[in-house]
RNA sequence: GCGCCCGUAGCUCAGCUGGAUAGAGUGCUGCCCUCCGAAGGCAGAGGUCACAGGUUCGAAUCCUGUCGGGCGCGCCA
């Protein structure tokens, strides 16, 4: 994978190194003034600052170390002492021509956790976040060479489990479940439909909230549980394998896939061993009736609760969870790193768990941090919902835009000569592509507005315009084949084709820089940037009529670049380029 | 009440480990299809970077305060 920012700043690095100075000072950048310069360095002011000395001094003698380079065009200094660099064509044409290798494996392992999908509950658009960042992550960090274990961790262990068993219990459905006298075997087949649990668990839910008997009734059914209750375990399963089947469906169209299905029940056998292991190491107390890990510390600037292991009925809640799987992470796959791709409201939750965890010490070398996200809203700001004002459900979202997808397609004119099948599947892939590339281009961090119409629109900033792009090249390309006309090594003789190499070869300092920031939405720059100067480089130059065959075969060589770099860039935002639209 | 995040062009958003003239998309105005998909290209108008102080040679970016918005604060997840 090309570098170039990050090979050049080796080469700034060894000047400062080589002038007593500190390596960092060396790291270049694309420049900020395409005008002036296409890399620059303002190392020399950092330094400057720090050694109290003149910045245009220290940049002179840094530059006169770097225009001894033969691959350096321009070496200048400008301003208070920036040091302003261009690459000559003859260096950049050497780089374009070397085959570009994907990144060798680093050795270290990533556990990818999708915390959120809960058993139970149809996926709504709540969880696409999640999802969608999650699997770019998990894309990302693979091509960039880690081990990466993705774990959809649903929550199956709480509370709502309880509810829906007393909710089934009183309405008598399954009433073998309840029997205390039954030896089983129970039913293989569930007395639940994901369609009923749908309607029973908000109807649950809502009983509780009105009634503490109902309530109470939930939390020992809860305990009953997760003490192991045969009939609430057979119920339970059922539950789960129900819900899974639903949420495989969902997560097969949007294209993200999970190595493991863990849940929250899965630890639950290591639990106990790890509430007497916190015992006995005086790490875990008893307080107002809950068993708790303290994790407040000196300079906080906040009230920090403890963590909670096991509530004063015995019940456990996600954070005891979250705490033995941990343990079972070290102990399986032994990561470098966790990251928990969760809403950024429960940010406080898993600062509670990160220092119980450090506490505890059980993380073993891995260091754990919270991705989290904003919240997806509709055009009024506000949590995205239906026009009913319910909240939709994730299918749903995806049918809409799958609608949408094919009345632009028809506004367009487009694909009426396609089979209906091809048609069909177009729709679909542009329909992820609207939804993802819509998600991944807001910065993960903040609340978005989701405009359906807005981003499904093949102009502008949109997943239906990066497959545009894409296909539009595979169609030069086709026409090329049909025509016999072979792409050559990509060279440099215009502008458009200098600017487009150099953003190729910046690939993989774009993908360090998504790594390093968890931030897809830099990816979504890069591959529209790279559309962008396509389009440049496509109006003011012939490539199929261009009748000097060499260069002709250039610029083919350059198109299939371009394409090849498009198409991993859109596959690392989970998006797929059609053949034809 | 305490804490976290946010306030950038009409709209939707980037940029935030301080650096040169603050960017993109969209919308608006004008120009460009007898060449490969104009779903495009070129040019233009549009911003007190919420406000007030501070640090610095230099602040959208760091610090303090004010105003406005979102979110979180022990037995839900």
């Amino acid at each position: 994978m090309t570098s170039l920012a990050a090979d050049l700043s080796r080469a700034v690095e060894d000047a400062f190194a080589a002038e007593g100075l500190d390596r960092r000072f060396g790291q270049v950048q694309v420049s900020d003034r395409p005008d002036l310069a296409q890399f620059q360095c303002n190392g020399a002011l950092a330094a400057a600052k720090e050694a109290k000395a003149n910045p245009r001094v220290i940049a002179e003698k840094i530059a006169a170390r770097l225009k001894s380079d033969p691959q350096f065009a321009k070496v200048g200094i400008a301003g208070p002492g920036f040091i302003n660099l261009d690459l000559t064509d003859t260096a950049l044409n050497a780089r374009i021509a070397a085959p570009d290798a994907s990144s060798k494996p680093n050795g270290k392992t990533l556990l990818l956790d999708f915390g959120g999908i809960n058993v139970a509950k149809p996926m709504h658009v709540g969880h696409l976040r999640s999802s969608v960042i999650g699997d770019c992550l998990q894309r990302l960090f693979r091509a960039n060479g880690w081990h990466v274990v993705s774990d959809i961790h649903l929550g199956d262990w709480g509370l709502q489990m309880g509810q829906l068993i007393s909710e089934i219990g009183i309405r008598g459905i399954a009433p073998i479940y309840f029997d205390a006298a039954f030896k089983g075997p129970y039913p293989e087949q569930s007395p639940v439909t994901m369609e009923d649990l749908e309607e029973i668990y908000p109807a649950a839910s809502a009983a509780c909230k009105a009634d503490p008997a109902r309530l109470d009734a939930a939390r020992r059914a809860t305990v009953e549980l997760q003490d192991g209750r045969p009939g609430y375990r057979a119920l339970w399963r059922h539950f789960v394998t129900v819900s899974e089947a639903g949420a495989k469906r969902e997560f097969e169209a949007l294209d993200v896939h999970f190595d493991l299905w863990k849940g929250e029940a899965s630890v639950h056998d290591r639990i106990a061993p790890m509430i007497a292991d916190f015992k006995v190491r005086g790490l875990a107390k008893m307080d107002e009736g809950a068993l708790v890990i303290e994790v407040a510390q000196d300079g906080d600037k906040k009230p920090m609760p403890p963590l909670l292991l096991v509530k004063s009925d015995g019940g456990l809640l996600y954070g005891t969870t979250d705490m033995a799987t941990i343990i079972e992470r070290v102990e399986e796959q032994n990561p470098d790193l966790v990251l928990y791709v969760v809403d950024h409201r429960q940010h406080g939750h898993f600062e509670q768990v990160f220092r119980a965890a450090a506490k505890t010490g059980i993380a073993g070398k891995a260091h754990l941090e919270h991705v989290g996200y904003g919240t997806m809203n509709g055009a009024d700001g506000k949590p995205f919902k239906t026009r009913a004002g319910g909240v939709m459900k994730l299918y749903d979202l995806i049918a809409m835009a799958e609608v949408e997808a094919k009345s632009r397609l028809a506004e367009q004119g487009l694909g009426n000569d396609y089979s209906p099948e091809e048609r069909e599947t177009i729709a679909k892939q542009i329909a992820i592509a609207t939804i993802k590339f819509a998600d991944l281009s807001n910065h993960r961090t903040t609340d978005y507005i989701f405009d359906l119409e807005r981003f499904s629109k093949f102009e502008g900033k949109t997943g239906p315009y990066l497959q545009y792009a894409a296909v539009r090249i595979k169609s030069i390309l086709r026409k090329a084949r049909e025509e016999g006309h072979e792409a050559a090594i990509p060279a440099i003789y215009s502008p458009e084709e200098r600017d487009l190499v150099l953003q190729l070869l910046s690939l993989g300092d774009v993908l360090q820089a998504a790594e390093e920031k968890r931030a897809p939405n830099i990816l979504c720059d890069y591959a529209f940037t790279l559309a962008q100067n396509f389009s440049r480089f496509y109006a003011a130059h012939h490539i199929l009529s261009e009748t000097d065959a060499r260069l002709r075969g250039q610029r083919l060589g350059l198109c299939a670049r371009v394409l090849e770099v498009m198409t991993r860039t859109l596959g690392l935002l989970g998006i797929a380029v059609p053949e034809r639209m």
